[in-house]
DNA sequence: ACTTGACAAGACTTGTGTTCGTGTCAACTT
DNA sequence: AAGTTGACACGAACACAAGTCTTGTCAAGT
């Protein structure tokens, strides 16, 4: 008897998380470029006849990290804006905290801010293409974020902040020239401005 | 009889702008890395030793082309903001409108300000490392106007105001998701805003 | 539903020899 | 005295052939 489909498909995400979380960890110490699909298969303990049934190929695989990256992400600003209430000052400073220490943490994530090459090989060309989305992914959640707690601002000007408040975080990424704190504090600062 | 001092200066300052010029040229529509001394020297019409006694090596060369490529970019970006006295929409919308526009023109400024890695092949990296030069320039620019026309404002918002708005522009021209004119628009008003 | 082993096709590596460009020098020219 | 010319060593870039590895697909096995 087989298992029912709700449970059928829940162990299929799960196969394909792990499958993706491989993939990532193995693409960021060794470069996408090295990253083999025996190695990934290997690392799961599956065939590597199932990544090809789940990816149909290594872009596809590929694809699948880079959206659960830049998910993984917006969600992440998304939770640290909406944590300090109507404070837009409080929001925008643990938003801005949240995406310049992710940065430097995650090489993955990095890249994509800064469509960057990669330093010893090829990165994910599936990332690096996204730059302008995932600026306008960070740019609807701010909006999200404006419409919910300040609701008399202009929508006009809501876009114009929250583009440039956008703008300036991975401007910072690419070119830090205070520590992350002092840099969240200006734009807090900066934000704070803007909703007068 | 020798010419002067004075002539033999001047004439020597032509010949080394020529060069930087004919490099400049050849770099530009055939990247750095497949300029070859002896083309530059053919294009300008001395001998390739007279290159090396005026720059050393190729590297000094490439130093060279960066500088007067910066000098002569923060100069425009200067003239754009003092045409237009102490109004400050215009003045910003005119240094806008120059920035973007000569990123769209002249690739090598482009590589400055994008620090972006040749679309063909190495571009110089003289250029390109020069990014936080560029931008420490463009502040120093955007506070002297602002002393000059706005004695009143203090000196921390002068300084944040000024950075946040070439680290804008500077976005606009890795990533630009509107025209020109538009983008002009937008930021000669935040600047405006700033200055209240 | 997944694994295993086999396979073609082409991408990537490795080793080799050669060409090419830089940087330097000293002798020549005006 | 300032620039040119030709020569040269050295190492970096290129070319190409032989071999190896990886991808992507298939069919048969568990």
């Amino acid at each position: 008897m087989a298992g029912s489909p709700r449970y059928r498909d829940h162990a299929r995400q799960q196969l394909r998380d792990a499958i993706i979380g491989a993939a990532r960890d193995l693409a960021i110490d060794r470069g996408w470029d090295a990253v083999r699909m025996a190695d990934v298969a290997a690392r799961v303990g599956v065939s590597r006849q199932t990544l090809y049934n789940e990816f149909t190929n290594k872009a596809g695989l590929g694809e699948a990290i880079a959206h659960r990256e830049i998910d993984r992400f917006i969600g992440g600003v998304r939770d640290a804006l909406f944590a300090h209430g109507a404070d837009a000052r409080a929001a925008v400073h643990a938003a801005v905290t949240f995406v310049l220490s992710q940065a430097a943490a995650d090489p993955l994530i990095k890249s994509v801010l800064t469509s960057a090459r990669g330093g010893s090989d090829t990165l994910l060309p599936y990332l690096t293409t996204r730059a302008d989305l995932a600026l306008a992914a960070a740019v609807a959640v701010l909006r999200e974020w404006a419409e919910a707690h300040l609701p008399g601002t202009s929508p006009d000007d809501v876009t114009v902040g929250a583009e440039s408040i956008a703008r300036l975080v991975v401007s910072h990424v690419v070119l830090p020239l205070a520590p992350v704190e002092q840099t969240a504090d200006t734009l807090a600062d900066l934000a704070r401005r803007f909703l007068d």
